[in-house]
DNA sequence: GTCTATATCCTGATAGAC
DNA sequence: GTCTATCAGGATATAGAC
């Protein structure tokens, strides 16, 4: 076996079993047993534990970031100007249920990626930053471009919501096949992303005040 | 220190470190250790972690639930049959989001709760279908009463992507206050209750169709 | 680059004295 | 009920032969 073949089969591994049971309680010994090859193969190629998950979440995280962009500037490029909301919606939420299409069953990168926003290991934090922080800055105008009645907060809290309701969909579809029993499930990807950008951007519209009035 | 007592300092210690580190990555020694107590007294009091860990939950999943349902109930005879549906949703996610009062800095209970949907440990399954069922089924039926053009799965999608949008802002406010530079932040409860039912209700609204049209 | 063998440490759980 | 001491196993990481 190569060596980066080795390396590619420890990714692989360490992806389907990180979403799987998520990273503290994935062992290297289980990756490397998956993987068939040696438990000190992974510290030979990675250094550490924590190195390969990054690795492992990098490799998707930057093709699936790239994307979002792509699409965003093909849809502003194609409006000449300010794309439609829906739009600006499905180019961040679209690329990442895409990852969901062949991955239905196993659950490796999907799950993985609606992991990370809530498990959020101690090693991240960096990647996290570097990785999100002009991605963030670019969708955020482009929203405020569709929406300018909105305060900036709003628009924070909002895309937070977008952000709450992608990451829970694609970590958590097993709760949904089970509490609505059969009803809906992850088998047809473009019904369940129809179904979030229409929620997603019916509430970015939402009038800044309405009423919360409660019974207590 | 009484037996009670003891019990009690066990539990405050897990539900805090839990919410900060998660089920697998905190220790039993962890716990005992910011409990002030004797290692053996967590095997002697609750048998095992894993019946520790759904002691925590259900010691704070029961009552909020419990929460929910009185404010439904409150609001649908206030309203002599069918309440709005800023109230229905204000009945779910207020009392989720009100448990983050006491808890800004310490972030225990609040994103122990939130982490409980992604992390998903597998003792708790038993748990999750027993608490949530009929939950889910009084607030489809309530949801279904404010909106009757919406299909059945239609609304189980948009019930599903408030919890995501709950589950996420409980878990990572962090998160948020980084990305928004300050903009927004878990200080003001009120206010953010205000902003997810807002959002939340008119995301339920939007009409079924949809142009989701992208450009790839 | 890949392997075996091992060092070092930490885990959950328990037995048994008090 | 609470303690000490310990078991048995699994964790990451590394040293050194090939």
């Amino acid at each position: 076996m190569s060596s980066s073949d080795t390396k590619q089969q420890i990714l692989d591994a360490a992806e389907q079993l990180f979403g799987e049971e998520g990273f503290t309680s994935t062992s290297l010994r289980a990756i490397t047993g998956a993987a068939g090859v040696n438990l000190a193969a992974v510290n030979y190629h990675f250094g550490s534990k924590s190195e390969l998950a990054k690795a492992v979440i990098s490799r998707h995280l930057v093709p699936l970031n790239q994307e979002r962009l792509r699409r965003l500037d093909a849809c502003e490029k194609n409006a000449k100007g300010t794309a439609s909301l829906e739009e600006v919606v499905a180019s961040f939420l679209g690329p990442a249920l895409d990852l969901a299409r062949e991955d239905k069953q196993t659950a490796g990168v999907t799950r993985l990626l609606g992991r990370i926003y809530s498990e959020q290991p101690p090693f991240i934090g960096e990647l996290f930053a570097d990785e999100f922080q002009d991605l963030v800055e670019r969708f955020l105008h482009a929203i405020e471009a569709c929406l300018p009645e909105l305060d900036r907060s709003v628009v924070f809290w909002r895309m937070h919501f977008m952000v709450g309701s992608m990451a829970h969909t694609l970590c958590t579809n097993n709760l949904l096949t089970l509490f609505s029993s059969g009803h809906c499930s992850m088998q047809d990807i473009d019904e369940v992303t129809q179904q979030m950008v229409t929620f997603v951007a019916a509430g970015m519209r939402a009038p800044v005040i309405s009423k919360v009035e409660g019974s207590r």
